[in-house]
RNA sequence: GGGCCUGUAGCCUAGUGGAUAGGGCGACUGCCUUCUAAGCAGUAGAUCGGGAGUUCGAAUCUCCUCAGGCCCGCCA
C-alpha cells in the first residue's frame, strides 16, 4: 500500500486538488510529529482562508482505517499512521520480494576501471571501482541488463615509459626472480623512468622513438610492450578478483588503434560540414562556444585519444543493443564528455543523449594530489592488506578460536566493507580527502557497522532455531512498539533511496539508508529481547520484523557490492 | 580571461523551498552474569563561507563576492 498516495487523495476529495500535486507537497515531519505532513500555506491563497484554518479543517475531515490519528499543528496537518497497518504493509512488500521498483528496462553498458598498463592500481582506481560496481548492481536491481566494460589503455607514450626503463635499467629482472606482484613490478620502472628522465632529458625523445616503433610494428618492441603488459594486466586481475570487480566485456586500446574506426567518422564530419579542417590540417568538431570547438585528429595526421573514443564509442552501439552507454570516470573529465557527447549529437547519433557521464571526485591525499610516477599513491593492494590486518586484530581479539581460514574470510569481508563503503557513502562527485589512517574505522557510519548489524539479526535467527522455536511469517500487525514503527519506517524509505541514487548517479542515498536502518535495528535490538517475547503470536511478529530487516540489509549492501557477514 | 564542482560544529558529512539543520569521528557521562559492547542511551559543540535579493517561508532559488579543486583545440 502506498500510504503517501492514499493520504493524498483524502486530502484531494476535501480539497479539490489534483492528487499528485499533493504528492508532491506531502512531507515527511521532524521526529515526532507524524508519519506525513501535509503544509496548508500553498492553499492558502486558493481557498482565500489562513494556512491554520485550513489545517483544522483538514484534520477534523479526514479519517481512514489505516490512519491512527491526524493533528493540526499551525499551518501543518500531521498524519500518523496506525502501526499495525504500516507493519501490514511494508512487511508483506518485503517478503513478496516487491519492495523496490523495476521503473527500467533495456540494457546499457556501463564502462569503469580504464586502467594504464604502466603502473597498478591505486586508491583512485578503488573509488572509481566501487562506483562501477555498485552502479552496475543497481542498474540490474532498477531492472536493467548491464554490461560491465574495461577499457585497458595499454598504448600510448606513457607505457613506453616503463618499458624503456625495463629495457635500459631493467637488467633482465623478472617479477618472478624480485618476488614482486606483477603489475608492481612494472610500476616501479615507470617510477625509475621518472627518476632516470629527470638526469637525462633525452629519454623523452627516447620513448617517442619507442612509440613509433611500436606503431610501426617493431617485432622486438611488440615482444616487450607484450610481455610487460601482460604483467601490467595479469597483476591487475588478481587485485580486480580480491576488490570483487567483474567486467563481461574487456576492449583495448591497441586494438580499437588499430581498427581506425574514428577515422571514418572524421570523414563523415568533414562531409556533414560539422568537422572543419583548421591551417595546419588538424580536424576540429565545430561546437557551440560555450563548449568551444574539440580537436579530433593531428596536423601531422596522427590520433588522439579522442579519435579512438569516437570509434570506441560509435561501434559500441553498432555491435551491443544499448538503450544507455554510462562512462564512470573521474569529474576532470567532465568537460571532455560534454563534448564528445555534443559530437554526437551533431553527427546525428539517435543514441547522443543516451551517453552519461557518471563523475565523481577525485581522491587526494593529505599530502596532496596522488601521483604515480612520483610513487605518492596509495596503492590497492597494500590498502587492502592494510585494513585487512587491522580486522584481523579485531577479530583475534575476540574470537580466539575461530581457524585461520575463517578468520582471513571474515577479515577480508570486513576490510573490504569499511573500503568500499568509505569510498560509497559520500555524494560522488564531491572529492575525498584519504588519510589512510583516519578515513578507515569500523565504528560510526562504516561497512563494518552495517555488517555487525546484519551478524547480530542473523544471529536472533540462528539462536531461535537452535532453540527449536516455531516461527512463521505473519502476525505482522502486533508489531506497536515504538522502535519497532521506526524501524519499519526505515525500512519502507529503502526503496526511496534506491530511487534517488539511481537519479542522482550516487551511491549516497542507499548508503544512509542502510545507515538508518542499521541504526534503527540496534536500538530496537537494545530495547525489545525477540527471544524473550511474551507470546508465541508477538514472537512470530517479531521474528519476521528481523527477517525483514536482514532481506532488505542484504539487498542493499549487496548493491554497494559489500558481503553480508552471517557471523561476526 | 572563461566554464564546471565544492564550502554545513575541532574534523568528516546528510539535507536542493517548509516546522526545533540530521548523523558520524573526536571530547565528556552512563550501560556487558540478559538474543554478539565492531553496540546502546545521553551531554557539550552550528553566524549553514560572506553580502544583497525573490518568497508567507531560504542551507536549498537568483545576483554579487571570498576560498578550495578540476577543466578550457592538436595530453590520456
Amino acid at each position: 500500500m502506498d500510504f503517501k498516495d492514499s493520504i493524498a487523495k483524502l486530502i484531494a476529495k476535501e480539497t479539490g486538488q489534483k492528487v499528485n500535486e499533493i504528492v508532491s507537497k506531502l512531507e515527511v515531519p521532524p521526529k515526532g510529529m507524524g508519519d506525513f505532513a501535509f503544509p496548508s500555506f500553498t492553499l492558502a491563497k486558493a481557498q482565500k482562508k489562513a494556512p491554520n484554518a485550513i489545517s483544522n479543517d483538514l484534520a477534523a475531515k479526514i479519517s481512514a482505517d489505516f490512519i491512527e490519528k491526524v493533528e493540526a499543528k499551525g499551518p501543518y496537518v500531521n498524519f500518523f499512521l496506525s502501526k499495525s497497518s504500516l507493519s501490514e504493509s511494508v512487511l508483506k512488500s518485503i517478503f513478496d520480494g516487491k519492495f523496490i521498483k523495476k521503473t527500467e528496462k533495456g540494457s546499457v553498458m556501463l564502462e569503469y576501471s580504464g586502467p594504464n598498463t604502466n603502473k597498478p592500481l591505486h586508491v583512485g582506481h578503488l573509488r572509481n571501482s566501487s562506483l562501477g560496481m555498485a552502479f552496475s548492481n543497481l542498474l540490474e536491481v532498477v531492472g536493467l541488463k548491464v554490461i560491465r566494460a574495461n577499457i585497458i589503455n595499454d598504448r600510448g607514450v606513457h607505457i613506453m615509459k616503463s618499458m624503456l626503463a625495463y629495457q635500459k635499467f631493467g637488467e633482465g629482472k623478472t617479477p618472478k626472480s624480485e618476488g614482486k606482484k606483477s603489475d608492481h613490478f612494472v610500476g616501479d620502472m615507470y617510477v625509475l623512468y621518472a627518476q632516470k628522465v629527470a638526469k637525462n632529458p633525452e629519454l623523452e625523445e627516447e620513448a617517442k622513438a619507442m612509440l613509433a616503433k611500436w606503431e610501426a610494428g617493431d617485432k622486438e618492441i611488440i615482444a616487450l610492450w607484450k610481455k610487460m603488459n601482460k604483467w601490467a594486466i595479469d597483476g591487475m586481475k588478481e587485485t580486480y578478483d580480491l576488490f570483487g570487480s567483474e567486467f563481461e566485456e574487456w576492449f583495448y586500446e591497441s586494438e580499437n588503434f588499430k581498427l581506425k574506426a574514428g577515422h571514418k567518422i572524421i570523414e563523415e564530419g568533414l562531409a556533414k560540414g560539422v568537422f572543419q579542417k583548421e591551417d595546419n590540417g588538424a580536424i576540429a568538431a565545430v561546437l557551440e562556444p560555450e563548449i568551444k570547438n574539440k580537436i579530433l585528429l593531428r596536423g601531422d595526421g596522427t590520433a588522439l585519444y579522442a579519435t579512438n573514443d569516437l570509434g570506441v564509442t560509435q561501434n559500441r552501439f553498432d555491435n551491443f543493443k544499448l538503450d544507455k552507454c554510462i562512462w564512470v570516470v573521474a569529474s576532470e573529465q567532465d568537460f571532455y564528455f560534454k563534448q564528445l557527447f555534443a559530437i554526437f549529437e551533431k553527427l546525428g547519433r539517435k543514441w547522443a543523449d543516451k551517453c552519461q557521464h557518471l563523475s565523481y571526485g577525485m581522491v587526494n591525499l593529505t599530502s596532496g594530489k596522488m601521483k604515480s610516477r612520483e610513487g605518492t599513491v596509495v596503492d590497492a593492494d597494500d590498502l587492502i592488506e592494510e585494513i585487512k590486518q587491522l580486522a584481523l586484530a579485531e577479530i583475534e581479539k575476540r574470537y580466539e578460536n575461530l581457524s585461520e581460514k575463517e578468520k582471513n574470510k571474515r577479515a577480508l569481508a570486513i576490510s573490504l566493507g569499511a573500503i568500499k563503503f568509505f569510498l560509497l557513502k559520500n555524494d560522488a562527485k564531491k572529492e575525498i580527502l584519504f588519510d589512510p589512517k583516519a578515513s578507515l574505522a569500523f565504528e560510526g557510519e562504516t561497512g563494518p557497522y552495517l555488517q555487525y548489524a546484519y551478524a547480530r539479526a542473523n544471529s536472533i535467527l540462528r539462536k531461535a532455531k537452535a532453540e527449536k522455536k516455531k516461527y512463521k511469517q505473519k502476525n505482522f500487525d502486533l508489531l506497536k512498539e515504538n522502535k519497532e514503527k521506526e524501524l519499519i519506517i526505515e525500512l519502507q524509505k529503502f526503496s526511496d533511496a534506491v530511487a534517488k541514487s539511481y537519479e542522482q548517479l550516487s551511491l549516497h542515498p542507499i548508503a544512509h539508508s542502510l545507515l538508518s536502518i542499521a541504526e534503527k535495528f540496534n536500538s530496537f535490538y537494545h530495547e525489545v529481547n525477540v527471544l524473550k517475547s511474551d507470546s508465541q503470536e508477538l514472537l512470530n511478529a517479531r521474528l519476521s520484523l528481523v527477517e525483514a530487516t536482514m532481506i532488505v540489509m542484504k539487498k542493499g549492501l549487496s548493491i554497494l557490492d559489500i558481503v553480508a557477514i552471517e557471523e561476526m
